[in-house]
RNA sequence: GGGCGCUUAGCUCAGCGGUAGAGCGCUUCGUUUACACCGAAGAUGCCGGGGGUUCGAAUCCCUCAGCGCCCA
């Protein structure tokens, strides 16, 4: 016997572990079956599941599940990356906190092993918490980024695409990190809002005392570095200065007013410093205009006098080479003060107005970054983004929903180049060695840098390879294809690659999808890594916030299982995934959800309750009952819906396909109706509504397995539909044939309609529960009066019903009366009924189709409607008047009945 | 500043040319062989404002307003 209340917590374990004991989640390379692949968009190892994974990994299962049902040879491929910066981040956090000696002063080998170390103990986390979501990837194929074989992959394709011209060493600007003290990605960047000042500087005119040209900037700093000030060249103002010199305050430096279009007339004074090397705005002028571009701010953001010191000048009242000097190594923001108070010592501050402006602050550091000027190896991802884009405007890939190309399009068509090297120790180190006079051989292995070099010199020479690190989405880039075993050509690559679709959210799209995609085509012969690109929303509080540690508004979705369990999370998730949304997720919403499950619990155990258990050998298309029919109908209805949501991944249609037909259907209508006859005695009908209960209830555990799998399962298997843990792999259902389906639908709706007016009017007209009543019908068709007769048992039960009979002679004082159909229906209930409330009942309902019937006929009577509108369209609507006048007239008879 | 999206019942959202819907919440009633995480019934909408296209607009176009996100 099934227990009272479900309750997850007592089988979700034990099924996960039976499904992953047996194999169920394994790929079979050898199948004939079409395969079907996901790749799992590998989180970061040091990660734990939030509700973005839940979300994200909750679609992934869902559509697994279903194809691996549908017989395909599902690879759902699992594994994490390394994440270089996170997980550095990670251990040396660890270390400090251990006491134990710093990064640095172990030294880079035993620091990886720690790194190793770690993640042997901790960096399973997030791949056990899966399990718990009921994940069901293919976990002896789990990869890491970190791996040999896809580490083979990374310096493949790094020594590929030097040699072929797209990866190079180059001297630009990059976003550093103080803090961490290396390049980061400018997606690893985020602006935020800061108060500060812009303050105005005075720079005298060299040669004309007394006049000054007033520079504004947020970066004082920074002057120290300028090698120009521009204006714009249609300024009228400044027309005169230009190709003038400054002398550059406190350096004394002499430096030359240029014309740039990038200086904004609008904005500040209209003159702008320009500092190359710290600023990527003024990199860009400094290369237009040919200007120095000194360096003044170390690594670690402290001032660094090396590349100005030459030209320190005093200059009276305007220069003092031993203040500047007294500035060497001290922090930006102290240096910032200290200039600041030494030009208002000078009387070389004009103005400083409060400012609130966007700084750029590393994503991890969380400290401001510094565009700096360093030699950092360089990805040509112009050239490999062309064919990704016209891939997408082919259609050879498709973003669902579909605008999303547009963000995909915009920031491929403009793509910087990409800088792949990290100064950090994790990570895949960039197979590069330099030789002597700066020789750079770039091999697989340091023995292939060797021959290499003594090719070049003709003799050995020592080679010391580049100490970086290369970006974690190098290898990620890499993952639809390194993890199926490339470059080796193995029988997966072959088979498994392109995926069929790439689930991720939409702040995912220039990390994962762009290069996955570049990297897919360039190496994979221009075939594309996956077809579709599914992009969900965020999961958002029940306001709408976002959540954050900081806003205290973040759910754990493990303490969610926990208390609901985990099918109800997921199907939770699947209902409110609308396209192209965000999805609000409070508590509420997964208790709310949760009452599905139980619902489904029950109606099998009730099933269970009347004996109904699997007959493998019921064949619905034999069934003979309008009920049977009816309900087998509605199944086929129900899968149709559920395949068609799914093919559109439509989640939020999927899961309402299933709700409405479980509860609404199967639960609220056929179990109602089949209680009589489980009730009845032995015989054909029953045995045929048993059959087709089992039957229907097979196809529910199917169809919603997929989103809810561990109920499912445990039904499955406790019914005995299979053995333990099979329904994971059985097929998914389709539709039967069932004979006189239309016969059946009108039977079951007539009797519907029938209960559900008499129990409104019931209801309406204050008639207590505990009063039942005979039917007199009035009008009715021989049709209507026969399947009256069918369905009394059920009619009984649920309108509280004794009999029904034709009416005969005057219709009894004190009736209330329903029209169902071309039938009006009297419950005679004298005494008991509240006639002011009938008679207010009986208005209301033709209020409302006389309303009805205004409206068609002003539809009926333009001319234009019934010369333009499409036939059907005009027949529909005759016939919807027809009805609407019919059940005015029977109205008008009813109140009409009560009026004496 | 550029781009995208959103605005439909109290809440969360579907519908995207032809009868305005769902779930939750709310009100009333209810211990009938599953289920109170339940059952029955009921109320609630100028489909953001304005204009246009059309026989017909929540749905298509224009415009305005508010909200959110992304990129500068």
């Amino acid at each position: 016997m099934l227990d009272k209340t479900l309750t997850p917590s007592s089988f979700e374990t034990r099924l996960y572990e039976g499904w992953e004991r047996s194999g169920a989640f394994a790929a079979d390379p050898n199948s004939a079956a079409q395969p079907f692949t996901i790749m799992i968009p590998p989180p970061n190892v040091t990660g734990s599941l939030h509700m973005g994974h839940a979300l994200t990994f909750t679609i992934q299962d869902t559509l697994i599940r279903w194809r691996r049902m549908q017989g395909r040879d599902a690879l759902w491929q699992p594994g994490t990356d390394h994440a270089g910066i996170a997980t550095q981040m990670v251990v040396e956090r660890l270390l400090a906190a251990e006491g134990n000696q710093d990064r640095r002063s172990m030294g880079r080998e035993a620091f990886l092993e720690r790194v190793w170390q770690w993640k042997a103990e901790s960096g399973g986390t997030i791949t056990k918490q899966l399990r718990r979501l009921g994940a069901s990837l293919d976990w002896p194929r789990e990869r890491f980024t970190m791996d040999e074989g896809l580490s083979a992959a990374v310096r493949e394709v790094f020594v590929t695409l030097h040699k072929q011209g797209l990866i190079y060493r180059d001297r630009r600007l990059v976003n550093w990190d103080p803090k961490l003290l290396t390049a980061i990605s400018d997606l690893e960047v985020e602006s935020r809002e800061v108060k500060g000042s812009l303050w105005h500087l005075r720079y005298p005119v060299e040669g004309e005392p007394g006049r000054f040209l007033v520079v504004a900037t947020t970066r004082p700093e920074t002057m120290l570095g300028d090698t120009a000030v521009a204006v714009h060249p249609a300024d009228a103002r400044f027309a005169d200065l230009i190709g003038k010199k400054l002398v550059l305050p406190l350096v004394g430096r002499s430096i030359p007013v240029v014309a740039d279009e990038y200086s904004d007339p609008e904005k500040g004074s209209g003159a702008v410093k320009i500092t190359p090397a710290h600023d990527f705005n003024d990199f860009e002028v400094g290369r237009r205009h040919g200007l120095p571009m000194p360096s003044v701010l170390d690594a670690e953001a402290r001032v660094m006098l090396a590349e100005i010191a030459a030209e320190l000048r005093a200059v009276e009242g305007v220069a003092d080479p031993a203040f500047v000097q007294g500035l060497d190594g001290k922090d930006r923001f102290a240096a910032r003060k200290a200039i600041v108070a030494k030009l208002e010592e000078l009387g070389l501050i004009e103005t400083i107005e409060p400012h609130t402006h966007q700084v750029p602050h590393g994503d991890r550091g969380g400290v401001p970054i510094e565009p700096r000027l360093t030699w950092q190896w360089y990805c040509d991802a112009g050239t490999l983004a062309k064919p990704c884009v016209e891939a997408v405007e082919t259609g050879r890939m498709r973003f669902v929903p579909k605008q999303w190309e547009n963000t995909f399009f915009a920031w491929m068509r403009d793509i910087q180049p990409w800088c792949v090297s990290r100064q950090l120790w994790w990570g895949h180190q960039i197979p590069a060695w330099y030789g002597p006079e700066g020789t750079i051989f770039v091999e697989k292995t340091e023995a292939e840098a060797q021959e290499a070099a003594r090719k070049h010199f003709g003799q050995d020479v020592p080679l010391e390879r580049d100490p970086d690190v290369l970006d974690t989405w190098f290898s990620s880039a890499l993952w639809p294809f390194s993890t199926l075993g490339w470059p080796e050509r193995t029988k997966e690559v072959a088979r498994y690659y392109p995926g069929d679709v790439l689930v991720t959210g939409f702040d995912i799209i220039f990390f994962w999808v762009a290069r996955m995609m570049m990297m897919g085509q360039h190496f994979m012969g221009g075939e594309v890594p996956f077809r579709d690109i599914y992009i969900h929303g965020l999961v958002r509080d029940e306001k709408g916030q976002k959540m954050s540690k900081s806003k205290g508004n973040v759910m754990d979705p493990l303490e969610l299982i926990d208390a609901y369990g985990a099918d109800a999370l997921r199907f939770t998730i699947c209902a409110l995934t609308g396209p192209g949304r965000d999805v609000k997720l409070g508590r509420k919403r997964v208790e709310d959800h949760r009452s599905f499950a139980t619902k489904l619990w029950n109606a099998a155990r009730f099933l269970e309750m009347n004996g109904i258990a699997p007959e493998a050998a019921w064949d619905p298309a034999q069934a003979e009952t309008p009920l049977a029919r009816w309900v087998l109908d509605a199944a086929n209805r129900a899968v149709a819906e559920a395949d068609a949501a799914l093919e559109a991944y439509r989640f939020d249609e999927y899961a309402a396909a299933c709700y409405r037909f479980v509860w609404g259907g199967f639960c609220d209508w056929f179990i109602e109706f089949a209680k009589p006859v489980l009730n009845g005695s032995e015989g054909a009908e029953k045995a045929e509504i048993k059959g087709a209960a089992q039957h229907v209830l097979g196809v529910i555990l199917r169809l919603l397995h997929p989103v809810m799998p561990f109920v499912t399962e445990e039904l499955w298997d406790r019914f005995g539909y299979g053995p333990e843990c099979s329904l994971i792999r059985a097929p998914w259902p389709q539709a039967v044939a069932v004979r006189e389906a239309e016969a059946a639908r009108a039977e079951l709706d007539w009797v519907v309609a029938l209960v559900t007016e008499v129990r409104a009017a019931r209801a309406e007209v204050n008639v207590p529960p505990s009063v039942t009543t005979p039917l007199l019908v009035k009008d009715a068709a021989p049709e209507s009066l026969a399947r009256a007769a069918r369905w009394i048992e059920a009619i009984r039960r649920l309108g509280r019903v004794t009999e029904i009979t034709p009416l005969s002679g005057e219709a009894p004082k004190g009736v209330a009366q329903v029209v169902v159909g071309e039938a009006t229906v009297m419950l005679p209930l004298a005494g008991v009924i509240d006639l002011g409330a009938e008679r207010a009942r009986l208005l209301k309902a033709r209020g409302s189709a006389e309303g009805e019937t205004r409206k068609i006929a002003a539809k009926l009577g333009n001319a234009d409607f019934v010369a333009r509108a499409p036939e059907e369209v005009v027949e529909e609507n005759r016939e919807r008047l027809a009805a609407a006048e019919a059940e005015i007239a029977r109205l008008d008879a009813a109140l009409a009945r009560i009026a004496g």
